[in-house]
DNA sequence: TCACTCAGAATACAAATGTAGTTTCTGTAA
DNA sequence: TTACAGAAACTACATTTGTATTCTGAGTGA
């Protein structure tokens, strides 16, 4: 189940401040993205018919709430990347970045703890 | 200047075998993906309008070579999903992995070399 | 100079996407 | 029971993408 660029900024609301209303959707996607109501209402319906989000009429009126996880998102999204540009290992990818000096030096220090607490696994 | 998905297909093709003349890319990429040879011309033809490759009659035939470099195309590619969906910060990229298990140890041993890399450098 | 080859441009068309308005249907309040 | 609000569905339309064929124009060999 792909859900687009567009769609994907309604999740992100969802996610961050879920649940929400409609006007609550609206509200929070529509002004970031300078979308017409109309436009968000149509992302909604997308998400809604591909089992990506639920409405429903609750206590605290109608919400919108995910479907899926972020986590499985970001998995997905992620994943995909290092297999279509890296040949699926990761270390490459943080190689690259350390190459483009794209690496700050938080996440430096948070690698390298990182590394600790999986060798602290062994 | 955006490549889509498939032109990506072609666009590695050059990177990996580049320069290559029409008959090698169709080979190349159509086999690897089963186009049909109009798709891949299609394909070619887009990324000479967008600038993203050149084409010209050389010693040694007609030959296609990117205009881009792949490294540019992979920065521009992993730089927008961490900017999407990890805040901008590499780190918390590799801590997700890192959470689904999706680190090797190949990949840990390399990030440990490349911390201690970045390290030296201080 | 003439035909031929072949690269590039043009055309084709369906599906997905971005962006948006309009219609319908259902539950609830009056 | 009737009107109204509001959520979902439908309609709209341009652009991009995937997938592919056909036409055109320029250079080359005869």
């Amino acid at each position: 189940m792909r859900i687009s660029g567009a769609e994907s900024q309604v999740m992100e609301a969802l996610w961050r401040r879920g649940p929400l209303t409609p006007d609550g959707v609206v509200a929070e996607v529509g002004e970031a993205q300078h979308w017409a109501p109309g436009t968000v209402k149509t992302l909604i319906t997308r998400l809604l018919k591909k089992g990506a989000i639920s409405g429903a009429r609750e206590a605290g009126g109608y919400l919108y709430r995910p479907l899926i996880s972020r986590d499985d998102y970001v998995q997905s999204e992620s994943q995909g990347l290092v297999d279509r540009l890296f040949g699926g290992e990761v270390a490459p990818l943080v190689a690259h970045f350390a190459q483009h000096r794209a690496l700050t030096a938080k996440d430096v220090k948070l690698l390298k703890d990182l590394i600790a607490d999986i060798e602290d696994d062994d």
